[in-house]
DNA sequence: TGACAAATTGAACGTTGTTCAATATTTTAT
DNA sequence: ATAAAATATTGAACAACGTTCAATTTGTCA
């Protein structure tokens, strides 16, 4: 059993956070359980609870470094383009090998519902709003006459064309089964896109 | 206490299923309850595993059901129009609508992984099927001179970006939040990709 | 009517998230 | 240095969960 001095509070709270990353990683949110995280870092479970309200509560600080770590892939993507056709598809390519080599991280991002009880920290909104603006700025050079309200609509529309191929090449195999070729799919989908936007207005 | 001449094997089972199905409509797959099943249909807990390996198969049985539902949703949005980006356009709304009438259906179909120890029947594959014969049909349309291949990879392209849009406006509000404008994005990924769908190659 | 088959029960097991009085430890005040 | 106050940690407990299974009830058929 810990000591009271082995760790300071915010040690504790480090560690508890990471091991669960680390626990959701290897074997998915669903399958975490509060009595393993202690066990893991030599405490009990009655302690993760002097350091945070419940179990969603870890989990949330978990979904906000996985959010951070998936934005540091895509901006790292952006440095291997000079077009900003080469960038977004490069950007696409980083989100969804992302979802592929983390698959557990992705799906605990995205396919959780939020508790009720729980707020969403700023965190993460705004890692999303600067990853918005990373495709923003792209597509804005593509068709510099479109406006902001279809550059909105242009950006969402993407994300969530990249986003359903992670989606769906997760773990449920009910439309991409055995197919495995997520990155032709992302290609053919970005370039009729871009095909399109390039010209349009 | 339920009698045993009260229902045959079969109405049993279509009463499991079908009561299960309304309760995932209302509060969702994660909020079901073994005990709560069995409360609503007169009987006691134990009943349901006569029937049935684990709550996980009742629920393959519903996701069937819910499936179904959303082909029958999707074809009968074909006769909304009469060409081919009208009914592409057409089946992408009923789907999204689907998703967001339904959002604890849509959520049960594809945020849940599979269990490993439950196979996937083959009314599941069939169905999925089904409605990528409705797309590729369309698509084959605008582009007849479109490999198979190329064709392949246009369905699961748009399917991917449809579904993504779906994905996001579900309980998460990670990107989409508070937008709500989830045909606009729609019909933004739709024409966008169709545009260039129909002239390339 | 009696024997057999089948359906249903309800108590039980192990596990879960979470709470909280009791205990152990550290810090502060004297 | 010692006592007192503050804090961290524990570990037992609770209710609820999925699931199992011996015991019981019910239906069927000879």
């Amino acid at each position: 059993m810990a000591r009271r001095s082995d760790h300071t509070k915010e040690e504790l709270h480090e560690l508890i956070v990471s091991e669960t990353m680390a626990m959701v990683e290897s074997f998915g949110a669903p399958n975490i359980t509060a009595r393993e995280i202690a066990k893991r870092i030599g405490y009990t479970p009655g302690t993760l609870y002097t350091h945070f309200d419940n179990l969603a509560a870890i989990l949330l600080f978990v979904k906000a470094r996985i959010l951070a770590q998936l934005r540091e892939d895509v901006l790292a993507a952006i440095k291997e383009a000079r077009d900003p056709q080469g960038r977004l598809l490069q950007m696409g390519y980083a989100y969804v090998a992302f979802a592929e080599v983390h698959p557990h991280w992705f799906a605990l991002l995205f396919n959780d519902s939020p508790e009720a009880d729980v707020a969403v920290p700023q965190d993460l909104s705004q890692t999303v709003d600067s990853l918005f603006d990373l495709v923003t700025r792209e597509l804005a050079i593509l068709n510099p006459r479109a406006t902001e309200d279809e550059l909105e609509l242009g950006v969402r529309a993407l994300w969530c064309g990249v986003h359903g191929i992670c989606a769906l090449s997760l773990g449920n195999r009910l439309v991409t089964q055995d197919w495995r070729a997520d990155q032709q799919i992302l290609k053919t989908l970005i370039s009729h896109f871009l095909d399109s936007w390039a010209i349009a207005h």
